[in-house]
DNA sequence: CAACTGATTTAGATCGATCTAAATCGTCGC
DNA sequence: GCGACGATTTAGATCGATCTAAATCAGTTG
């Protein structure tokens, strides 16, 4: 049996103390890098750890000390390049902090999410990084708060009493249709996909305000389905018929991509004939022809912002909750162009 | 102070045990559904541990029973939509068979990759997903068999001494290479980046021959740079000076994706003037217009298999080494069309 | 030389579960 | 009524580290 040899031969701190006829108290210490110990024991010790091929045993001292070095990350879907940026973000924090991230994906199901967590909670998790799945009750995250298992949000939020790291998406709505409504765009649809949650909402609201801050109505706002090849097909939602705009603000990159698909293949040239602004900027979008404008919501640095946050309030567990809400970036490029009056697009029905 | 708290009101066992006037043997049994409990006692222990609100500790029960239903999960890349792919099969089998997943990150570097993997063994996970940092030497592998550490390696591998999931990466090229050959193609380029490994080497080799196979001589192979933007910059290499070519195929479909946009930046039309064909077909392939031809490796299948083999070795640690080698699948779309003559392309330099 | 430092080292209890080996219980056959 | 037997239950040791509180040691000091 595997296991049994393992666990048979496996040389643990007494066997090193012993060997560097030390106490178990001193190596210990020597382990944990103390500056108790004097320079000749801690070489003693380290000289006897490397003969044996010593290994650590974190489970045991994660029993004792009651901490794990580990941290877990709840997040709602792993295909959207968005929240692997975000996760690659939090992976690098986490891992220059000598930690380890758990991860688990609640496909955005708020039961699996409650299962989800209280397996990291038997894991023994220091801390949770949690994206919301949709639906989330604010009782979740005071339930939490009674385990006292510190929880960062990210991205999403379901109650201020509690650390946040995320983007501030009215902004970004802002700066997307400020700029077509620059280019002279005025019917300026929205379309938008995905479950309804706290950052839903905002995107929502924020190109809501932003239409209207300009006197203009947002009635044109157009669910198009999640799967890529769906939204190209649900593309002529926008090119003709009531949806009928000259330019679509879009709720993330993967719809930005899916409807620069789909109004290709009817024969409409984004960034002459239709504008089209993404959110979110993710990496992929590099590769799209013409370039896509798109505003930049910096996925990576959200996580290691939310990483950070956690670290914080594992040595400080009394500080306030914090905010961190990052202001985007528009980038402009290629797939938004000015109004031609020849493109698509249609009377204006407002003053 | 939150975890003195959290310490201190934790309730174990042995409470559940008293409350429910048993032994904390006879608790144990219940949680871990043994049959040898009688089913009023299941019942009272049951009860016990709902009003008290017990919280099963993992950590205690790893220590003892050496076992701590976590795997680690060791990719080199976590932005590569094809490994984050996999990462999901990954997790997908290995969270319902309620175990965990640790990831790590090890940016294809062999030094970091080593010290992630002593990690991983310090957290005392039960066994390893590895997908071998390039220049990973055989050794590493024989040293964690030492270890008795369960490994299976993934998409790469460096030993056959060792299970394996992976991808039939000679089929395929023979696959994309012979389908270009049909539509009339005989200066077919290759397009190669990233960090040299068995896969990559696999791929160039299945190039070679496929295009020997043919009569052929394979004698364009490029090498383009990693990032997106850089791929692009480098499309005019295939499409002048020595490297010319009438279609490429794309080492993976991050090198496709880059270069479409490359050469639709130099005018030049996919699936009329040139033809491409990624390798991968990853989800955000779906996005490319025209529509892009590519060899389909399925990454999350993968990653189910690799899972899964892990999964069987911890029951059964004598079976001998596996390989679950995929094969890979042409999705014919519109990037690769039948060699007009008229296009791109040189005298063939061949008999 | 005893008392008192400050710097190291240590014995022994402890974390919260699981494992082993033995104890207890009720019932049954004789 | 007694020993046997299967079904349950249990006491106590154990996993491998850390923590506490106390011991030890080498110098100083009065």
């Amino acid at each position: 049996m595997v296991s049994e040899s393992r666990k048979k031969n496996r040389v643990t701190l007494l066997d090193v103390a012993r060997h560097a006829s030390v106490s178990r108290a001193t190596a210990s210490l020597v382990i944990r890098k103390s500056p108790l110990v004097s320079t000749e024991t801690r070489a003693k010790v380290e000289a006897a750890m490397q003969e044996l091929g010593y290994v650590y045993n974190m489970g045991a001292a994660r029993l004792r000390a009651d901490k794990s070095l580990t941290i877990g990350v709840v997040i709602p879907n792993l295909v959207n390049p968005f929240f692997t940026e975000l996760l690659a973000g939090i992976e690098t924090v986490i891992d220059a902090a000598g930690m380890v991230v758990i991860l688990v994906n609640s496909g955005d199901l708020v039961t699996r999410q409650e299962t989800l967590l209280t397996r990291m909670r038997e894991h023994g998790v220091d801390g949770i990084i949690l994206c919301p799945a949709a639906d989330t009750k604010m009782s979740l995250v005071e339930r939490m708060a009674e385990w006292d298992l510190p929880l960062v949000q990210v991205l999403r939020h379901v109650t201020d009493d509690c650390d946040y790291a995320g983007v501030d998406y009215g902004v970004g709505m802002h700066q997307a249709v400020g700029h077509l409504v620059e280019l002279g765009h005025r019917d300026i649809a929205f379309a938008v996909h995905g479950p309804v949650h706290s950052a839903y909402q905002e995107r929502v609201d924020g190109f809501r305000e932003a239409m209207e801050a300009r006197g203009l109505y947002p009635n044109t706002i157009i669910r198009v389905p999640n799967q890529m090849a769906a939204i190209a097909d649900s593309a002529e939602l926008f090119s003709s018929g009531p949806g009928r705009s000259s330019a679509v603000v879009c709720f993330n990159d993967v719809v930005a991509l899916g409807l620069s698909a789909g109004l290709y293949d009817l024969g409409i040239t984004i960034g002459r004939d239709f504008s089209l602004v993404g959110f979110d900027d993710v990496a992929d979008a590099e590769a799209m022809r013409p370039r896509l404008t798109s505003v930049a919501t910096f996925p990576e640095a959200i996580g290691e912002g939310a990483a950070k946050l956690l670290l914080d309030r594992l040595t400080q567990p009394d500080l306030p909750p914090r905010k961190l809400v990052k202001a985007p970036q528009l980038r402009i490029r290629q797939s938004s162009a000015r109004w031609s009056g020849t493109g698509l697009g249609r009377v204006q029905n407002s003053g």
